[in-house]
DNA sequence: TGTTGTCCTATTGTCCGACAATCCGACCGA
DNA sequence: TCGGTCGGATTGTCGGACAATAGGACAACA
């Protein structure tokens, strides 16, 4: 389903630079099941088929497609797999769907995790994004993420002490200044990074006593600011936030060369 | 296979606050194919699968899970899609394999199409990156690093004025910055985000005259800068040059909210 | 020695057909 | 209006089949 449009083919430098005239193009056989979802995916990218949409039965794609079901099932499950259908549970029909952000986040981490991505690497990037996340959010806020914001903070304060759950609700707040920021692009980033760090963050909680404290501080000031429309504040409250997570780490005894874990 | 791992069961603040003991979760009726297929993703993000290993054979698949051979070929195409194992073109058997940037981006693009994502919106996301990303670059530079950004910028110099497939050699010019930032999570990030642009910025190229001209002026500054190890000016230089995009689209006549396409 | 033709086997891509489970909507009795 | 019953539609899974071909091994040949 993503051979083609996974990346647009390019003549870059470097094969220029080569310069060994192919002459001819590789002979393409793409399997029936690839052009099965290929050709599913494609309306759906042009809503033609759209959100909510439910699928034509597989005997009946498999009657258009002159394929046998099992090719179109294997289709499918292409398509299910990158988020573009999805069957609500206990339903019998699939429906066409956007990706959630999970899902996106989900691809993104297991590249992560197997490309042996660090600790510094991910906080690195939350680095370079979240204070300007938190930037814009205090320019856009509405009420209603100000709302969200304190809700998820005081679901921190009022966290159990011995739940090392606790994580959960700190990536909540991340998520809730995401969606504050009005910026789909930088959440749908964000979310992937909360998601890597979570498991080592939660260590982090658990093991330094004053964590708890610090990042209920920290919250505390980039709300204010962000209530405040305060960009600047906002955007340095956020980053003393981040940069006390790899203090955290050091507390804990945690390498920054750790890789993400599963 | 990422349904598990797409979103940890977050108590979130709200599903505390609703404060509905659930007494039963949802009987699990996972069917086989995603099982067959979590198992193999285990298996690889785990390590006992590594990279550029060959899978078994699928009736060898089938025999071990105890299941059809059609049932593994559907969890095979869950992981192909996902990128956890791949076909090299011509070869009978599957390959492991760490998923490329290219097939990350493109589950990415898919959302951001599908959420109406805006121009401004992954410009705004640029913005944020591509600087600190510069800025990384230029204190983290190797000379090899340093001779692929010059040959992209080259390149691009030296593209035939009226092939629209310059917003290419472009690209390369970001993947070459992203490279030499020695930050993998960010390389990622970006990707999407240059994969997502090109088809405007291509009209961008194309309409307006002096576009190419001030993207090659401001290349050479960039390249300048990391070169010289001058992280504040990589930064700003870079700063600009994104900017610039929004002064191209401008010009061209294209909406700042115009959707990003297929 | 290196290239080409031939044959065999393992494996994939695709198909046919089948059957149990179950979702869904219609129908029905109170 | 509600809860039960029933039949059709659809999915999950299976058994089996067959053509095409990748990957060797090996012989013929230049």
């Amino acid at each position: 389903m993503n051979k083609k449009p996974a990346s647009r083919p390019r003549r870059s430098a470097a094969s220029v630079a080569a310069a060994e005239a192919p002459l001819f193009d590789p002979v393409e056989r793409e399997p029936a099941y690839t052009r099965v979802s290929a050709a599913i995916e494609a309306k759906i990218l042009s809503r033609t088929l759209r959100d909510g949409d439910v699928l034509p039965a597989e005997t009946e794609l498999a009657q258009q497609f002159r394929v046998h079901r099992s090719t179109v099932r294997e289709a499918l499950r292409q398509l299910e797999s990158a988020g573009l259908v999805l069957r609500p549970p206990g339903a019998k029909r699939m429906i066409v769907s956007r990706p959630h952000a999970a899902k996106v986040s989900s691809g993104m981490r297991h590249a992560l995790v197997l490309h042996d991505v660090t600790f510094v690497d991910v906080w690195e990037a939350m680095m370079v994004i979240e204070p300007e996340v938190a930037a814009l959010a205090a320019t856009r806020r509405t009420q209603a993420d100000l709302e969200a914001l304190a809700q998820a903070a005081e679901a921190f304060r009022a966290w159990p002490k011995d739940d090392t759950q606790a994580v959960d609700v700190v990536a909540d707040f991340f998520e809730a200044m995401g969606a504050a920021s009005r910026n789909q692009v930088l959440v749908l980033a964000k979310q992937s990074l909360t998601d890597a760090l979570a498991p080592s963050l939660a260590r982090v909680i658990d093991t330094v006593p004053q964590a708890r404290q610090r990042i209920a501080d920290a919250q505390r000031r980039i709300i204010a600011a962000v209530r405040d429309k305060n960009a600047d504040e906002a955007r340095k409250w956020m980053s003393k936030h981040v940069r006390d997570f790899q203090r955290g780490y050091e507390l804990a005894g945690i390498s920054p060369e750790t890789p993400i874990s599963v």
